[in-house]
RNA sequence: CGUGGGGUGGAGCAGUGGUAGCUCAUCAGGCUCAUAACCUGAAGGUCGUUGGUUCGAAUCCAACCCCCGCAACCA
């Protein structure tokens, strides 16, 4: 079966720390390496957003091209997803020409049909500047307790009062802090409302959502959708196609999320439809900031523009990632870049602790003091060593060589693990399967001891304790495919099927796949 | 009543109606094939508080307490 899985676009404008890599690339790329082992015909996809007014800010900041930029982050998103395996089939971005016509083909599409519509509105406007000034360029006095530091679009820190234009005191713009005036401009908003019924029953049937996903929709569709405006007064994005409108770009929130579809287009070209046609599925792994985009404009979206294609079948998302007790922040240095992490743990150590501490139902602290303790006692001495005494055992005592033999309780054990790791993963429950995977060396563990075979040296005891060692290098594929390549290297065997059947061969000289992290403090 | 999440043995977590679980740490045994790794057993929890629903509540409901995020870079 068709699926695409997909991971929010990130914004081209700073690094992947390893909040990205745990609260969408990482489970994104388990489930779909194991959904490929499965044999379902994947596309796995995403790209940097390229743009959007923090781009431009950013870029204005450090004197550089917004798409020059842009695109120096683009680069290196792609460059830390190659090094952490995070293995998708195509990674663009949204500067590129099929995804500028794909955009404005919906635009236009939208438009025709009405669910995009011109509204003339008064937007505050700084003369001195000779701008539009978006919310946070608007500072005064909060109308309710006096408070003179509030910003347009925030809560008073006092009184928690909403401060609007309309209703802020002593208006002054950020930057030159003369008096904005209203000025009339023109923008294109997105129809909300016409969609709400359907998009209702939609949220409403939908039972494979996480709890947060529901909640969040549902509280968000309760008081009512409104028509958002999809237009800005900027000169860095994808242009509107219609005339008169050269001064404004469609905003990124709209044009991003139609890069699922270009990149789609991209790498598939005429064939891109059917992986958002029925019967296919499509996936969308995110932290949870993103959940509304998702499950609701989204749609509209869709909705809109092609009945015929699939509304998403599942939102993934994740919580957030703490840093030693603390939220990230650039500004405060307190964050752990992607590329940093790789460096300290190396790829599948970090995906290993990261994989078994998803931030699926809630926040998790990352602690690199924990890190080292949870890889030397559960990856390096349990399942590690549990591979590496029994490879050592057969290359010492057996030559290598595995003889067949038959043990029908243990292939027994094996294949309704195997089925229930599959369904912990068809149920989008990835932390689940990974800690199974813990008790499933335990068990082997439990098993090498309660066969004593270093005192029979039993035949059929190495081969039913290599089963387990089979049934590792494919069960970690997912998680920490480098690894699993090379115990299955080690084995002569290539990983290429999510069922166990039983193993046997002649194996190579086995050397330990999982050290132990050197603690230096 | 601003809002979302959370409060489960020393630490980190799982568990959404039916005898409280996992990993680490602690203690006592065992084993020696292995990365001083592995196995067995023990101790340790009034599941934030109070009240309610129920034959039965960590799990459902109500109220309250505490912690974290919700201004900016930012998933």
């Amino acid at each position: 079966m068709k699926k695409l899985v997909t991971v929010s676009l990130p914004y081209a404008n700073s690094e992947a720390h390893v909040g990205h890599i745990a609260g969408a690339y990482l489970p994104a790329d388990i489930y779909q390496r194991f959904q490929k082992l499965k044999g379902e015909d994947i596309l796995f996809l995403s790209g940097s957003d390229m743009h959007g007014s923090g781009v431009l800010i950013n870029a204005e900041n450090v004197s550089e091209d917004p798409h020059s930029f842009a695109l120096k982050y683009h680069n290196k998103f792609k460059n830390i997803f190659t090094k952490l395996d995070i293995g998708f089939d195509i990674y663009s971005n949204t500067a590129t020409e099929i995804h500028k016509k794909r955009v404005h083909d919906i635009f236009l599409k939208l438009y025709k049909n009405k669910y995009i519509i011109q509204k003339l509105e008064y937007q505050p406007f700084c003369e001195n500047e000779k701008r539009f000034l978006p919310d946070r360029y608007v500072e005064g006095a909060c109308p309710n307790c006096e408070n003179p530091k509030v910003k347009v679009g925030e809560s008073c820190d006092k009184c928690n009062t909403f401060i609007l234009f309309d209703n802020i005191k002593n208006p002054e713009c950020k930057i030159c802090h003369h008096k904005p005036i209203l000025k009339k401009t023109k923008n294109f908003f997105l129809e909300l409302p016409l969609f709400e019924k359907e998009i209702k029953k939609y949220i409403n049937k939908k039972n494979i959502f996480r709890k947060t996903v529901k909640d969040l929709s549902e509280s968000y569709i309760k008081t009512g959708l409104i028509s958002r405006s999809i237009t800005r007064d900027m000169s860095y994005g994808i242009s509107i196609p219609l005339e008169g409108f050269e001064d404004k770009v469609i905003y990124v929130w709209f044009e991003a999320l139609i890069g699922y579809l270009s990149i789609s287009e991209e790498l598939k070209g005429d064939k891109w439809e059917e992986y958002w046609k029925e019967p296919s599925q499509t996936i969308f792994f995110m932290a949870k900031d993103n959940i509304v985009f998702h499950s609701i404009i989204l749609p509209s979206i869709l909705l809109g523009y092609n009945k015929n294609l699939v509304l998403p079948y599942n939102i993934v998302s994740n919580e957030y990632l703490l840093l030693e007790g603390e939220k990230m922040s650039k500004s405060n240095n307190h964050s752990l870049l992607a590329k940093d992490a790789l460096k300290l743990f190396g790829k599948d150590n970090l995906r290993f602790y990261l994989a078994l501490n998803l931030p699926e139902g809630k926040d998790f602290n990352f602690q690199k003091k924990d890190l080292i303790k949870t890889i030397n006692s559960t990856l390096a001495s349990n399942i590690g060593n549990y591979i590496n005494r029994t490879l050592t055992f057969a290359y010492n005592n057996f030559d290598g060589v595995i003889e067949k033999y038959e043990s029908l309780e243990d292939e027994k054990y094996i294949s309704d693990f195997f089925k229930n790791i599959s369904s912990s993963y068809d149920n989008f429950k990835i932390k689940k399967a990974v800690n199974d995977i813990i008790s499933f060396s335990d068990h082997a563990n439990q098993k090498f001891d309660q066969l004593k075979i270093w005192e029979n040296k039993d035949p059929k005891n190495i081969y039913i304790l290599i089963q387990y060692v089979y049934a590792l290098s494919l069960l970690l594929y997912p998680i920490i495919p480098e690894s699993a390549t090379n115990l299955a290297k080690i084995l002569n065997t290539k990983i290429k099927t999510d069922k166990y059947k039983p193993f046997w061969g002649k194996i190579e000289k086995p050397y330990i796949i999982f050290p132990k992290i050197e603690n230096d403090d």
